[in-house]
DNA sequence: AACACGGGGCT
DNA sequence: AGCCCAGTGTT
């Protein structure tokens, strides 16, 4: 066992009770609620978990509500979070809590990892700021600020369990939970990846990486790949009646796995002659383009054609939806985007 | 270890 | 245009 306290993380957490932010996630530290806004959390930014996480907690306020709802209203109000799966994840493990286990959340790191959806930085920060264990979860910002604490160079991926490792020195038992969120705000406020503000930190007198003024050249990383390019089609068939317009639902695995989409081509990496897309179109006429977007995923960027026309009855596997209804539907953003050229098609 | 998996905001 | 973000699960 390596000493401990060979950094002051009372001075950081003199420095959060001064600075903390005044989140709803902080306001009870309830299981679920913690669980829910770190799920809603990941690799996602605080201002977008703003809009979604109290709409959720008045849906649905315990874990035994967010279990009897149905998956399809759960995406529909994770719609435009992203990363669907954590919807999914996130519904079969509230159904397995409030079903198999009384409604209660394991109270160990290891139990909580065995948990859909949680990982092991979900696992370390329910565990330290639910139940107070004493552990420290590693997530981007906390993975910047030991690098820097510490000055490892080593790039990531590669330095991970060398900078976890490090990480735990930094644990005081007294209050985990609040030391958690203080290395993460430190990470966001102070610490940041561009400009850290390093003279105003709270451990710069333990900082090796400021010291050797290498902070905002740390943590090193691989380069990656160029993201592809793919190219689809898209048609909005409108009902003359009504507006309503032609969707269908994805399958449950994969990209936007559950989520709803226009009908259309699939995604290929060159652009479509109007004869090959054609056939995909739904039963419909006077298809003319309407516009053309480009939206980035993780790992592709999709240049998606939009055409307009209308359409007289459903397609296989296709349903109409009024417009009144699309904002209650499980719409992911890349869909939405299409669908405001309906308007200015008139 | 590498890849799949969204979307928004920053420089 | 590239990088980052309170990561997880699969291969």
């Amino acid at each position: 066992m390596r000493p401990r306290h060979t950094h002051d993380m009372q001075a950081l957490l003199i420095w959060y009770d001064a600075h903390q932010r005044r989140l709803p996630w902080r306001v009870s530290l309830d299981a679920y609620r913690v669980w829910l806004s770190e799920v809603m959390l990941q690799q996602t930014t605080v201002p977008t978990v703003l809009g979604y996480y109290p709409r959720f907690l008045e849906r649905w306020p315990n874990v035994e509500a967010l279990a009897r709802a149905s998956q399809d209203e759960v995406l529909a109000q994770w719609a435009g979070l992203g990363y669907y799966s954590r919807a999914r994840k996130l519904h079969a493990c509230a159904k397995l809590v409030a079903f198999e286990r009384q409604g209660r959340f394991p109270e160990t790191v290891e139990a909580l990892q065995k948990l859909p959806g949680i990982g092991p930085y979900t696992a370390k920060a329910v565990a330290a700021i639910a139940f107070k264990v004493n552990t420290v979860p590693m997530d981007g910002n906390i993975e910047r600020v030991t690098a820097r604490l510490f000055a490892i160079t080593t790039p990531l991926p590669a330095a991970k369990p060398m900078l976890q490792e490090l990480a735990q020195r930094l644990a005081v038992p007294k209050r985990p939970g609040d030391l958690a969120q203080a290395l993460m705000d430190l990470g966001s406020g102070i610490c940041t990846p561009t400009k850290p503000a390093c003279p105003a930190c709270p451990l710069k007198k333990d900082c090796q990486a400021f010291k050797k003024g290498i902070a905002e050249n740390l943590p090193a990383r691989v380069k990656r790949a160029a993201k592809p390019v793919r190219h689809g089609v898209a048609f909005i068939a409108e009902r003359k009646k009504d507006g309503a317009v032609l969707l269908r639902k994805r399958p449950e695995a994969g990209l936007l796995g559950g989520m709803l989409e226009l009908p259309g081509t699939p995604w290929q990496s060159e652009p479509w002659t109007d004869e090959a897309a054609l056939a995909f179109a739904p039963s419909g006429t006077g298809w003319r383009q309407a516009g053309l977007l480009r939206h980035v995923f993780t790992h592709f960027t999709l240049m998606l054609e939009v055409r307009t026309g209308s359409a007289t009855r459903t397609s296989q596997g296709a349903f109409w939806a009024k417009p009144e209804n699309l904002s209650q539907l499980a719409l992911p953003t890349l869909f939405k985007k299409a669908l405001k050229f309906m308007a200015l098609d008139v």
